[in-house]
DNA sequence: TTCGCTTTGTATCTTTTGATACCGTTTTAA
DNA sequence: TTAAAACGGTATCAAAAGATACAAAGCGAA
């Protein structure tokens, strides 16, 4: 599908008139179901989408350990389609839509010579890339100082924060995913908290009080 | 000091010969002894510095603790510069020579502007960011995942790989904060290191069996 | 409704790492 | 040369987190 000026609009990003027109002219309008691959580890990228709404999840899977790396939100890039395109390099890591997603999608062909041409697009390229590295140290430092307990509240306080409702679904197997431990540890944790009136536990759901 | 087209030879990255022409008038040639700060914590970047001999440590200090995010070694650039640059903001970290360094300095009006007219010098700009984060990436994996003892033993590993000798002048106590643990740690596992006949150790003096 | 799968609760045990303390040796600087 | 600082060895204790095992409860499909 052909992306509007709307959708430009909305990602809100791109002032240059003459780089709306080449998106609208060069790039597509693509949408995914939630769990859609978008970029397969070891696949050459051909396109790098920008989110226009739902949400993609970018992560790793190295000795049979899946390591999130970040998560693409509405107006933001996935970092390594961009980086993998830059050096014609296979994306180390995979893309899924965490939900329903529209995205454009722009031929890797672009990504250099806009950079160019467009001052918007390359700072945009290049916030991409230092947003994603501070992000990355935020996460290593928690990882390498804090504990556990402190992680989990905080995963839980940042997905309530981006939502309207308090209650979070998913389960302990997969927040242990997510955190990189256990879900045994995770059970232990949640219950602590539901214990000091922290949260309230369901089957699939936790509610932060 | 004004770079020469020898220097620039030696760092071997910059094939315009426009670009070469405008280093040359516009950088400067710096050299410091080790100690020296290039870059001071929540100060205002005006220069990017380029290794052309000797190496940076760059590192943080959060909360009492020093995080180590990369040694810039000849060729290479300090990424947090590089992103303090774009912005305009102060930078969040420290950058210490850590050993005698001689490098070429980039005022910041510069950073963007060859961006725009030197493929070189974007690829320069891009690949830094983009292996900055791959090496991120790499340590924040062996924190989260490898014992300490594995950790040790690979910087090691790593630091011998650089040099000709295999005897690592480092203190137990440099170790540890290189590798963000305590000094008893340290000392415990490079003598379990040293019985199992993997290390040697002396005062200051870590080598390689 | 019943069977099977998913989800959660919990107990036990072990390993890893950190914290603290104390001591002896070596190096440095006054 | 003497005092102080840096360096390294080691013992003890505690806390955090992972591994394993098993049971109970909830949910969906047949």
């Amino acid at each position: 599908m052909t992306p509007s000026f709307e959708i430009l609009k909305q990602i809100g990003l791109f002032s240059e008139p003459e780089l709306q027109e080449e998106i609208i002219t060069h790039c597509q309008l693509q949408s995914f179901e939630k769990g859609d691959v978008i970029v397969r580890e070891k696949q050459f990228v051909k396109v790098v989408p920008i989110v226009v709404s739902g949400m993609l999840r970018v992560y790793q899977t190295k000795q049979e350990r899946e390591i999130l790396l970040y998560y693409v939100e509405p107006s933001q890039t996935c970092m390594m389609s961009l980086s993998a395109s830059f050096f014609n390099n296979e994306s180390p890591s995979q893309a899924v839509a965490a939900e329903p997603t529209i995205a454009l999608t722009v031929p890797v062909a672009f990504v250099t010579e806009w950079q160019k041409k467009y001052t918007s697009w390359n700072n945009f390229v290049i916030r991409t890339f230092s947003n994603r590295y501070d992000e990355l140290l935020n996460t290593f430092e928690s990882v390498a100082f804090d504990h556990i307990d402190k992680r989990v509240l905080e995963y839980l306080q940042s997905r309530a924060g981006k939502q309207k409702a308090k209650a979070i679904e998913i389960s302990h197997q997969e927040l242990a995913n997510e955190l990189g431990t256990t879900r045994v540890v995770i059970s232990r944790i949640l219950k602590q908290f539901e214990m000091h009136n922290i949260v309230e536990l369901g089957r699939g759901v936790i509610t932060i009080s």
